[in-house]
RNA sequence: GGCCCCGUCGUCUAGCGGCCUAGGACUCUGGCUUCUCAAGUCAGCUACGAGGGUUCGAAUCCCUUCGGGGCUACCA
């Protein structure tokens, strides 16, 4: 690799939501720029017009900055080599097409697309290599003239030379491509909007991007870049370096897509995955930093990421290996940390409205479910019970406090709970083994499920002498009774 | 079909000729702990796709084969 200052790009084309696979390429191409010390240029590619919406555009710079993704050059941010959405810059492609055109790198061909796919309908049966034929290579003037006057519209083709190309991808090594399999393609569309092709290698010489990693989709049409690249004048030397990286793939062993599992890095923003997690998870889709480690921060990405511990073949993504890590970036979060992760949650789902009450009390139940959950959307059930005004027992639950035995111990305990004076967790605890345990003889699991479902109206809570303190001694024994009448 | 890429436990991976009777993590199973659920902890299950070479020695190198994937657009 040569010595100057790595620029590294991500250039989605946003069709939609950003995906996994998306996230995935842009992690690495961000965590490559920072290890090196270089620049991380975003850039739209919305050629496609037909496909690309404001809106989705808009998600795309949400979900990366969301993500901590941060970029030094792009939408929002600026650079010198602006602007940085591919649908601003048509005058700079209009001109380098013109100069293909000048210089007969490129041509005007005038096939329609329905005479295109006849000939692919030709080629497939005659089991031939596909593409085009070389149909408008070397029109006459008069034959120009000829469909000019037809009324027909010219698309600008690229003029494939003879021979081959060959470039190393810093991943999969030296691949060559002979050009018999890369036919002429098309640059510029008969409205004279450009096509990816044209945009994607003028932009990354003209931006001067120095590594190109991206997914492996793009393996060939690698030589196609290149093509463009030449006619462009750039020097064999000043190419980008290439390196594409491996798919992340879904259960059915296809392209990861909707049909096989969530997608969209929405989704999983709002089932309540960590940014963090969701990074560390997808880092360890193709890379590995060497050693056993597995739990790492963003930092550390940044610090051991390099293209050559990257893998070659494809990854499966596995919903519950980011469920564990989403769970530990969670069980590591401090309580402030993890109370504004939470807020918004708990809002949303309507059990807290924002007081400062509410959220001291939240904060004081916090450290009691960090370890009990998976994801932040998992809060609301299980804060509940501490906010709810129309309490009641779960139907599952209420059968197992209805028995005699049951009653026994709910009034035993409310009524030596009824004189404690101090209420706070060590007493209620200390209070209830002496009478429950200890004189009763009962044992633990037995005495304290019958006041975990009178409590917290569930037999899964988080602990319960904690939450019976931070539920209040007025309303615990309000609830003990109403258990007891049931 | 053609071209290109890929192939270690169910999954993600370590491994770059001897340290491998293949290590870690997730999942799963069982135990411990225990006021539930978790968390924690211990143990167990399970892999070098196949066949040929090269070599004293191969998961590691070569070939073939099989399997998977991508591309084959006036999508990206």
């Amino acid at each position: 690799m040569s010595t100057k200052k790595v620029k590294v790009r991500f250039a989605p084309s946003p069709t939609g939501d950003l995906h996994v696979g998306n996230i995935r390429t842009a992690l690495f191409d961000w965590a490559y720029a920072r290890h090196t010390g270089g620049t991380f240029l975003f850039r739209i590619e919305d050629t496609d017009t037909t496909r690309v919406t404001d809106e989705y555009i808009q998600a795309a710079i949400d979900t990366l900055k969301w993500l901590g993704l941060n970029w030094d050059e792009g939408p929002e941010v600026g650079g010198d080599n602006g602007p940085y959405l591919q649908s601003q810059r048509l005058d700079i492609y209009a001109k380098w097409a013109q100069t293909f055109l000048d210089n007969k790198d490129a041509y005007h061909c005038y096939c329609s697309p329905d005479e295109l796919e006849a000939v692919r309908e030709a080629q497939r049966k005659a089991n031939v290599a596909p593409g085009y034929n070389g149909h408008c290579r070397e029109l006459t003037p008069e034959q120009i003239a000829a469909y000019k006057a037809e009324g027909r519209g010219a698309v600008v083709r690229m003029r494939m030379p003879e021979g081959t190309t060959t470039f190393t991808d810093e991943i999969r090594g030296d691949v060559t491509f002979d050009h018999a399999f890369v036919p002429d393609f098309v640059l510029v569309r008969a409205d004279g909007s450009p096509l990816y092709t044209l945009a994607v290698a003028v932009d990354d010489v003209l931006m001067k991007v120095t590594h190109v990693l991206r997914g492996e989709d793009l393996l060939s049409s690698t030589p196609r870049q290149i093509r463009v690249y030449q006619a462009m004048g750039v020097a064999p030397e000043d190419y980008p370096v290439f390196a594409h990286l491996p798919f992340v793939m879904g259960q059915d062993n296809a392209k990861l897509s909707k049909r096989n599992g969530e997608v969209s890095i929405a989704w999983y923003r709002q089932a309540g995955y960590l940014p963090e997690a969701i990074c560390n998870y997808l880092a360890l889709l193709g890379w590995s930093p060497g050693d056993d480690r597995e739990n790492i921060t963003m930092a550390e990405l940044c610090e051991l990421f390099t293209v050559e511990k990257v893998h070659s073949s494809p990854a499966r993504f596995d919903m519950k290996k980011l469920e564990a890590i989403n769970g530990d970036k969670i069980r590591a979060l401090t309580i402030d940390e993890f109370l504004s992760w939470s807020l918004p949650f708990l809002k949303d789902a309507g059990i807290i409205t924002g007081t400062d009450s509410e959220i001291a009390l939240v904060k004081s139940a916090l450290p009691l479910i960090q370890e009990r959950i998976v994801t932040l959307s998992e809060v609301p059930a299980m804060l509940a019970f501490l906010f709810t005004k129309n309490f009641a027992v779960d139907e599952a639950s209420a059968p197992k406090i209805a028995d005699a035995e049951s009653k026994k111990i709910l009034k035993r305990a409310l009524s030596d709970l009824t004189p404690l004076a101090s209420w706070d967790h060590a007493s209620i605890e200390a209070a209830l083994r002496a009478s429950l345990i200890e004189e009763m003889g009962l044992k633990p699991r037995i005495a304290f499920t019958a006041l975990r479902i009178a409590a917290t109206g569930s037999t899964i809570s988080p602990p319960l002498f904690e939450s019976m303190e931070l539920l209040g001694k007025e309303v615990c024994l309000e609830r003990i009774a109403g258990a007891i009448s049931l």
